[in-house]
DNA sequence: CGCACCAAGTTTGTACCGCAAACCTGTTTG
DNA sequence: CAAACAGGTTTGCGGTACAAACTTGGTGCG
């Protein structure tokens, strides 16, 4: 058995809270460091990293690393799909959330 | 400064899709069926199920089960706290997405 | 009757994954 | 030199969402 149709289907990979709270952070600005996203979204270094990770696996996210003042500086800016996919995901919760879908019966 | 995730809580339990889907739909009616849920979240009948238990196991909905026309008919409804934490969950939503935008340090 | 099939749920097995804690690597400080 | 620190990364494990298998009762039908 199936699905019947996977309605709004929230990608688990964005819609999960760390990342969500990152990209739509990122939405706002160009970019960001990895310190300014620590205290932005409140997640420790290493889920911080881990999801940074993820999100540049998935190419929505790019990350460059540099030394500024020799110490290393790690920064993160959306791709342009990056951008176009967290519009889309808070479009869906939207949509969920206005639910105006089709009623079936009763 | 504070971190707009200063409660940096989106409750993993009601964030999770298929629950954040019942959860809404169930928030625009009084009650509903399982079939019913089915249809408007899209999800598989053993998937609805668990993430059922799930929510009233923690006090969210409740569940009634009869027989209409001799076949087994679940109803669904929120619980007040249900009823609460999802608009709460809906606003922190809102503010995670309208995360004030604080100078980049950069 | 006996048997197949359906509808409405529930249980189960497992692969994935988020989290905290341990670890790394280079820099400044005493 | 050692020790503390800043900025990250890797690792271990506990929890869990999902699909598939199972259950339970109803209904045709030959």
């Amino acid at each position: 058995m199936s699905a019947p149709s996977d309605g709004p289907i929230l990608d688990r990979l964005i819609h999960e809270p760390g990342r969500l709270a990152i990209m739509t952070v990122l939405s706002t600005v160009e970019s960001a460091d990895f310190v300014f996203l620590q205290r932005a979204t409140g997640l420790t270094k290493g889920n911080l990293s881990s999801h940074l990770t993820r999100l540049a696996e998935a190419e929505l996210v790019t990350i460059e690393k540099r030394f500024v003042h020799r110490k290393p500086n790690t920064n993160v800016a959306l791709t342009a799909t990056g951008r176009l996919r967290i519009a889309q995901h808070w479009d869906r919760l939207d949509s969920l959330r206005n639910f105006s879908t089709q009623s079936p019966s009763e």
